[in-house]
DNA sequence: GCTTCTAGTTTCATTATGTGAAACTTTGTT
DNA sequence: AACAAAGTTTCACATAATGAAACTAGAAGC
């Protein structure tokens, strides 16, 4: 639904979130059963995006799904416009330093975008794992954000929100997750306390610009059969450290402006 | 240039794929300088996609980057499109084994967009991650792809190449990037011996279909003063294992085409 | 302080593009 | 062979994109 008659390029897009939507290949038919387009509109986008390579088409399957244009698309933006190169470093120091997952993220429309991340062990940073999205209003990270957000696009973003009950301790309105955002405010950091998955909790901060804006968001993942929150508390300075590094870095870096064109050659 | 009249959509995504290119944030001048189009109509184009979080915008400073949109988009495409997903468990299983610096890469467009990667033991320090893309005709997955293209296929790839001179061991002409390519095909693995950069050299093998297509290439990459190709040869067997366990899973996997529909409503 | 220049934004008549019902083709089924 | 379902093409029509020109905001010059 909504599709708002906003121009082509938007509709266009619309039916690309679509597919990538499926999270496998999708038919025809399939796409046009919940499409608000008539079959021929519908067929002229397909091939479009196709023909563009934001879609791939497998003709044997008669299938569509996402294409690797965006994927080459989706790195320069994930270099240009995400936290992840400037806090690259930091986050390696602080992995190496804890030993344990490092998660870095964003908010997007409302919803929590991972950018990067650190395991345990493996340095990989790469969006394997950058691009997943997560709901903001039951993970470390998400309340981290919101509990700094300026109170009209915290409204916004509340409404956003799914409020889908994922374990008994999720926070299920805007109500009583105010009430959190307010204590997580006055602590500096959250906790997600079970309340995205049984058994995974974490702490996280937000990375802060100097006037109080949240960049982003750091956090650290652990298990309750591992650990507990008031043991994963202490590692709120490490934390701390981290961010406020980050935000530095994301401020003073904001874009030297150097005249640097020259980048894939030597 | 370019930009033939292929409708509105194909145009907006020339705009993106522009804005992307100069990895760094632009402002609408220096985009209205290297663009066909109108001021009125770049400025309408650079709305929508801005609109649309395809691309952000920094109003203190007046400058366009691509957007977040993309990362999200391209997690999806990744992770459906992408050799990746099938192939990470050989991946790890073979860097664990080698503790070499492994690439997984694809064919796009004709050149190499790399889509996995694993760290070395000892990193070496070199820019590749998830998105990147590189030439072809002188990298060591390229040709190890372009080796086995049919005939059209290969030509029409060919015509897409550089062959920009990067050190003095580049092919820089099709006539004898081929002769080398019917090397590669006869000994079944491609070397990249400095040809892209100085001091880097690998071997990298293709991944085939049954019918023996190229779905993508596989790498070890090391540095000359580490080892040398001849060393690095005696690793074909265990890359040609992995490769061909690869190519058979994606095969098999090629889609389940399970009727698992329910997804974004619950 | 006023003028001129430059970069960015808006308007609006014109024109090109996108739209979708319906006809058609291809592929699979009984 | 007849039928049905899925996919593709056509074409009169409506909508949306186009871009020259007018306008506005800021910066540089006088």
């Amino acid at each position: 639904m909504a599709a708002a008659g906003e121009g082509t390029v938007a509709k266009a897009l619309e039916v690309l979130d679509r597919v990538a939507g499926y999270g496998r290949p999708v038919k025809f038919s399939e796409l046009l059963d919940d499409s608000p387009y008539p079959k021929a509109t519908l067929y002229r986008f397909l091939q479009t995006l196709t023909g563009q390579r934001m879609l791939s088409y497998d003709p044997d399957r008669g299938t569509y799904a996402p294409g690797m244009r965006l994927v080459r698309l989706a790195h320069a933006a994930w270099q240009q416009s995400s936290l992840a190169p400037i806090a690259r470093p930091h986050l390696d120091t602080l992995s190496e330093r804890l030993g344990e997952t490092v998660h870095l993220a964003q908010l997007d429309n409302g919803q929590v975008l991972y950018v990067d991340k650190r395991n345990a062990r493996t340095p990989v940073q790469m969006y394997s794992q950058a691009g997943k999205v997560g709901p903001a209003y039951c993970t470390g990270v998400g309340k981290a954000m919101l509990a700094f957000l300026p109170e009209e696009q915290l409204a916004d973003a509340l409404e956003q929100q799914s409020w889908r009950r994922f374990t008994d301790k999720t926070f299920t309105d805007p109500a009583s997750l105010r009430g959190e955002l307010l204590r997580i405010r006055a602590r500096g950091h959250s906790f997600d306390d079970e309340e995205h998955e049984p058994g995974i909790i974490c702490i996280a901060l937000p990375i802060l610009t100097s006037s109080g804006r949240p960049l982003g968001a750091l956090s650290i993942t652990s298990t309750t059969s591992r650990t507990s929150l008031a043991e994963m508390e202490q590692l709120a300075p490490a934390l701390n450290e981290t961010a406020q590094a980050i935000g530095r870095d994301a401020e003073d870096w904001a874009f030297p402006e150097t005249q640097t064109r020259a980048f894939k050659g030597a």
